[in-house]
DNA sequence: CCGCCATACGGACCGCCGGTCCGGATATCT
DNA sequence: AGATATCCGGACCGGCGGTCCGTATGGCGG
């Protein structure tokens, strides 16, 4: 399956390039500490020019930034067109729980990556398309469940604590998983408030 | 005021550096951003060598955090010795609430302070004495009021939420505290759960 | 009042970082 | 094959956090 489309189709070797270094920097990440990826690293490491690490990925921030979609590109996919519960279909709790579930896997899986982003890039962050994608989705689901509360502000505050430091923190190396289902316990929490003070419809025994 | 004690008392001219140099730096925290103030530039500013501000604060982290204690010592006093309901003898929702209003007055007013204080001190955020005091206090309170919950993780999640960039990112200009009444709303939100379960038997945690 | 010594000072110095730039190599199209 | 737009490499830059040591000075015993 050919993949060119659109006015000018990208080099060959610069996408072998932007493979080599996407591999050279997760490779760095995992050997030493997040602050152990500098450019001049990764180039090397790449077999590459500085120059040309910075012209594919722009900053240090991109860089972090293309590792992270990379790493949540499947989860993407799944929320917008896949099965319930991650997919559409599903009641919210349930969309809720499954998509906390998925994102705590990747940010305990890429707690240092995590870190190292959030250094890099200060107050763009909430800017980030990623961020404003998850931040949507927990905000419709919120909202869905409990329209009395201010979902927007509940959504930035559940991602709040997806903080790489704060993950690696809580999280003990017997129970790798267990700061997801903290963050899932306070999600339900968070819904338990009121069930439903407008009992229209939604017909339950 | 007296404040010598201990085997040593300081000598003169390193107290007064001391003041010039925190003044110094939140004057270049006040007129450039957080990442304008550089271990230089303080120097140059307050009329010390570089050597002077390393030696007295240890590091450019060191430096924020003396600066953020001293922003945050009334309040420490208040939570421990002063009056309900910042201090001991309201009812724990009060005392939440009263202590949530003065540390999103204190967030709010220096959130430039607080994002360069996370960008400097990465991991070592979560051993700060500052925030293992309001992680200790908020985790009583929320014990006090709802022991079936992980009080520990969710005043994490609430000190989560208190991100320099992200308070930037939720403050208009024409209301300055309104983050910090969505934090209280949330803690409420997380409050309101159930009001008294059956006090006779505990389901294991 | 004086002289001594611990203490604190200043700023040159270091390695490294993120980011820029441009002459030369190379893939792609005709 | 030749032409050309694209991409590459790595030298280069200003500035950063952090270190070090010769020197100046405050505090104190005499």
């Amino acid at each position: 399956m050919p993949e060119q489309r659109a006015e000018r189709a990208e080099r060959a070797d610069a996408v072998r390039n932007r493979g080599a270094v996407l591999r050279a920097a997760e490779r760095l990440l995992a050997e030493g500490g997040g602050d152990h990826v500098s450019l001049d690293r990764v180039a090397a490491l790449a077999g590459v020019g500085k120059g040309t690490v910075f012209r594919r990925f722009g900053s240090r921030a991109g860089l972090l930034q293309a590792l992270l979609e990379e790493r949540s590109l499947a989860l993407r996919e799944a929320i917008a067109t896949g099965p319930p519960p991650l997919g559409p279909g599903a009641p919210a709790p349930e969309r809720l729980l499954a998509f906390l579930d998925r994102l705590g896997a990747i940010a305990e899986g890429n707690a240092a990556l995590l870190s190292a982003h959030e250094a890099a890039c200060a107050e763009e962050k909430y800017d980030d398309p990623s961020y404003r994608l998850w931040h949507g989705h927990l905000t419709a689901l919120l909202a869905e469940a409990r329209p009395d509360l201010d979902a927007g502000f509940l959504a930035h505050t559940l991602l709040a604590v997806f903080d790489g430091d704060l993950i690696r923190h809580l999280t003990p190396p017997d129970d790798p998983r267990r700061f997801t289902r903290s963050v899932q316990r306070t999600a339900m929490a968070l819904l338990d408030g009121e069930p439903d003070p407008d009992p229209a419809h939604d017909p339950d025994p």
